[in-house]
RNA sequence: GGAGAGGUGGCCGAGUGGUCGAAGGCGCACGCCUGGAAAGUGUGUAAACCGUAAGGUUUCGAGGGUUCGAAUCCCUCCCUCUUCGCCA
């Protein structure tokens, strides 16, 4: 959310910066709303005040045995208007409040203007591109062919059988390919609590709506949430508990409704969760297979730092989510977001994405975001500032370290040799009991 | 799921209808003391919102109710702890 009161002080700046990434904010709405609040506010607290102040007296008063009656008639005088004034002071402030939690970031000045994804800039390419001396084939017909005679039929990946018990976008991974995707949760839990200084932790994979709009999935984008059904009382009191779509959701919320300790930021944390998406897009040949699945598991890296910390922070945990490339010797490329094409709540994003051969493209891998104090306001989420001795809101930093699906992706296809088998990666082959080769 | 006990400021904890946003403690900040530190000691220190400010309003798990007035009384719900049952 925007500061409330930056917003209506600056209707106008914000306006323009909005519309940097194709969002009309309804400027006249919010003035007609400011405009009445502002009046109706004065007026109740005026009348809270008057009552305060005479039920004071009326205490007073009979302390000392005086007579209250007179004081008694003149409260209730006012005492329908206030009624009637707070209620209508709640249903402006709700109505405001609901707007805002519609209005998404404001793009940092370093994020690149453009309209779409096709303005998003490439910053810098990690790695070679591997040559094949032979047609490359994509990680659904290598995954497909793999492990001849495992378990009977089927292949080590397999789509057909996983939508017959869950329908389409949902996979089954099987032997040696499984337990590369295990291995490459281990991994990067490794590197990033080892090498990078995060705290790893266990998070719920279901959660209420009130974390999924502190990290900005609620309100506006409900339909790419599986929820779990409730009953109505269950959903009237805000308790119906939805599959997070990332770990993001319930670790940055790690820190809601908290005041932390300088001394505490910054606070580095991952955790290893599956992820849930219903969004239903279109199908195609760049989402075969593994690429966009409404099942999928992901690392995920958060930072919750000191706003003057934040830009350098997102560097720093871009670095992490490039790291785990680097040792997977998967070729890699950088890209700026461009203001149209960020995130609701990002005021700044990179994204990683890695080579895919079959493709002959980069796809996305990772996403690193800053977000400002942009989710510390919807969560409440704040930090005591030594110098002011006030709280002040932290900012937030997420990306994934990485997303394990499309890894193995990358490794499928990158290592793909001749014969259809998948060279192991030099850093994984440990965790895989020693295996060099998967058949 | 049953029974019992609880939910108060950054933390702990007092407070059962009125001068309570709330004693006391811890923590923190600044000062005194000290060669320096610790200890001791003095003062200050909840948050959100409105307001340029002065100042004001709201908040004692959440929501509703009673009342001129609610942390305090009533109702509903949520959560935590103990315990029994069940279970991985």
């Amino acid at each position: 959310m925007l500061d409330p009161k930056f917003l209506r002080n600056n209707l106008d700046v914000v306006a323009v910066q909005l519309a940097r990434r194709g969002f009309t904010l309804d400027t006249g709405k919010l003035t007609d709303l400011e405009a009445e609040r502002k009046v109706l506010q004065a007026r109740t607290q005026e009348l809270q005040a008057e009552r305060k102040s005479k039920s004071k007296e009326i205490g007073l008063a009979k302390k000392n045995g005086q007579d209250v009656s007179e004081i008694l008639s003149a409260v209730a005088k006012f005492g329908d208007e206030l009624k009637a004034a707070e209620i209508r002071l709640k249903e402006l402030q709700d109505e405001t409040h609901a707007l805002l939690m519609m209005i998404p970031n404001i793009p940092h000045e370093s994020t690149p203007d453009g309209k779409d994804e096709d303005e998003n800039v490439e910053l810098r390419r990690w790695g070679d591109i591997p040559s094949f001396d032979f047609a490359v084939k994509d990680h659904v017909d290598l995954g497909a062919e793999l492990g001849d005679g495992w378990n009977g039929k089927g292949g080590l990946m397999d789509f057909e059988n996983a939508a017959r018990l869950s329908g389409a976008r949902f996979s089954i991974l099987k032997g040696p390919l499984a337990r590369m995707h295990r291995a490459l949760i281990q991994f990067m839990l490794n590197t990033h609590t080892e090498e990078h200084g995060y705290s790893e932790n266990y998070v719920p994979y279901l959660v209420r709506p009130d974390a999924l709009r502190g990290t900005g999935q609620l309100p506006k984008f409900k339909e790419d949430l599986f929820a779990i059904e409730a009953d109505e009382e269950a959903i009237e009191a805000d308790k119906q508990l939805h599959l997070i779509p990332t770990a993001e959701v319930p670790v940055t919320n790690m820190v809601r409704e908290s005041i932390l300790d300088e001394a505490e930021l910054p606070l580095r944390l991952t955790a290893h969760t599956p992820c849930f998406r219903s969004e239903a897009g279109a199908y195609g040949k760049d989402v075969r297979g593994l690429i966009r699945q409404h099942q999928f598991e992901k690392v995920e890296l958060v930072q919750i730092v000191k706003p003057q910390d934040s830009l350098s922070a997102l560097d720093e945990l871009l670095g992490h989510a490039e790291k785990i490339l680097q040792l997977l010797n998967l070729p890699y490329r950088v890209v700026a977001l461009c203001t149209g094409d960020i995130g609701f709540s990002a005021s700044k994003t990179f994204d990683l994405e890695v080579w895919v051969p079959a493709q002959e493209t980069y796809r996305e891998i990772s996403s690193c975001s800053n977000f400002g104090d942009f989710q510390a306001r919807r969560m409440l989420a704040r930090w005591r500032n030594k110098a002011t001795g006030k709280p002040e809101l932290v900012h937030t930093i997420n990306g994934s370290g990485l997303a394990v699906g499309r890894t193995l992706v990358a490794i499928i296809e990158n290592y793909q040799q001749a014969d259809g088998s998948i060279r192991v990666p030099e850093v994984l082959i440990p965790y895989m009991g020693g295996m060099e080769v998967i058949r």
